[in-house]
DNA sequence: TCAAAAGTGTTGAGCGTACACCCATGC
DNA sequence: GCATGGGTGTACGCTCAACACTTTTGA
């Protein structure tokens, strides 16, 4: 079977930054590539888009395909389509990016042949294509929207405390927080639901966990309420 | 001649909306299509994406050739790919968004056969495809980015008075400002250059003209400047 | 009782906001 | 001299930033 054009066409694909944070560290998921080029390398999960579905759909079906990970925030991040990026020939690529709760649902290593592993995201090793490239811009779009938006509780379980919350965005935009300031912004916006819950197995004082109200969230932002850190 | 692939690939396409600002009213340019589907209905300028040409330069081209439009400030928007969103069959499209100083250069209406023209954003025609979730998609990132970054002088002649620059945020933020706010804040910022020159032609005392310094900008950029509105 | 982290309040500075009047110019 | 927009200063309230100590708990 075979298909043909009246005029040339590039390939397209979907390549996804995956993050999530563990051990204090930003990390991101790589899948080790079997065939050439750049066999041996890691690179992002990605992969053709099929002809019947959407662009979301296919970034989905990778994810799940390569590396067994389901139901993530997923947004996409840019369009790389520079004529050389492929060795092979013209690819234009749609890149996502997705948050993760690493915490949960420990992520399965490799669903079909291919490894897949997660690398802190201050020491990846050589990418192939223009996978860095993607990597990069898929960071700074992390940090500038985890202030302007709730994303970041994607990357955190559940129920969490203050100070888990405070240490991922400390993460993620590499700079101290201010535990008073903090505590006392987050708070104010009356978006976390205070549990009666608290921390386990801990050698100190348990802390109290939270979590997030999308609803009320939701319903604050049709107010006009703009989330800030 | 013909082209084949193993596998089908979806057609791809650049589509630009293209912001200018004329007598106090946002527009966009749009184009007549004079071909199935949709022919006669208006339509973002666009075409297809050369196998030897960036998406960028995509942009670029179609912007010359379709409208006359050059040297202008572009930008990715983001890439539509849903499975129906043309009925010819399988058309991705990567959106650009353009900002012209509608002031200056009268842009030509039509350069290639078909006709273009400005319509006030608040009174567009039928458009065609999914035109007009990329128009909206736009407009909602003009009215983010124009707080954050200073491309609203992309939109007024090199040289402007307060006046007008205040004038221009009011169209794009679509609320009232407050003249002396707005003039301490932004002369605050010192990224205008005060010129001796004056409006020239107006029944009152005229306003002095002032210019972006980009220079200056960038330097203050280096240094954890943010530029907000 | 010690270690370790949880939790809490206050103050000062700077910024955003609201607001009203005089000035320069062309007709 | 009048109409039109240009141009300016001040006071208040709020938010952000800086900062230290007490409490709880498990080992």
């Amino acid at each position: 079977m075979s298909y043909t054009y009246e005029y040339p066409r590039p390939a397209l694909t979907v390549d996804c930054v995956v993050f999530g944070v563990a051990e204090r560290t930003l990390k991101i998921l790589l899948i080790e590539r079997d065939v050439e080029p750049f066999a041996g390398r890691w690179a992002l999960p990605g992969g053709f888009v099929h002809m019947g579905e959407d662009l979301e759909s296919a970034a989905r079906r990778e994810l799940v395909e390569e590396t067994g990970v389901d139901k993530l925030y997923l947004e996409q991040l840019y369009t790389f389509g520079d004529v050389d990026r492929d060795p092979r020939g013209r690819v234009v690529t749609v890149a996502y990016y997705a948050l993760v709760r690493l915490a949960d649902h420990r992520v399965q290593a490799a669903t079909d042949a291919r490894d897949a592993a997660w690398f802190a995201f201050d020491d990846l090793p050589p990418l192939a294509f223009d996978h860095p490239r993607i990597v990069e811009v898929a960071r700074e779009r992390l940090r500038n929207k985890v202030r302007y938006e709730p994303i970041g509780f994607e990357l955190l379980p559940k129920k969490f405390t203050l100070t888990e919350l405070q240490t991922l965005y400390e993460i993620v935009l590499e700079r101290p927080l201010d535990k008073r300031n903090f505590r006392k912004k987050i708070l104010g916006m009356e978006l976390l639901v205070e549990l009666d819950e608290f921390e386990e197995g801990v050698a100190h004082r348990a802390a109290r966990l939270y979590r997030f109200d999308e609803r009320r969230y939701r319903r604050l932002v049709k107010r006009g309420f703009n989330f800030e850190i």
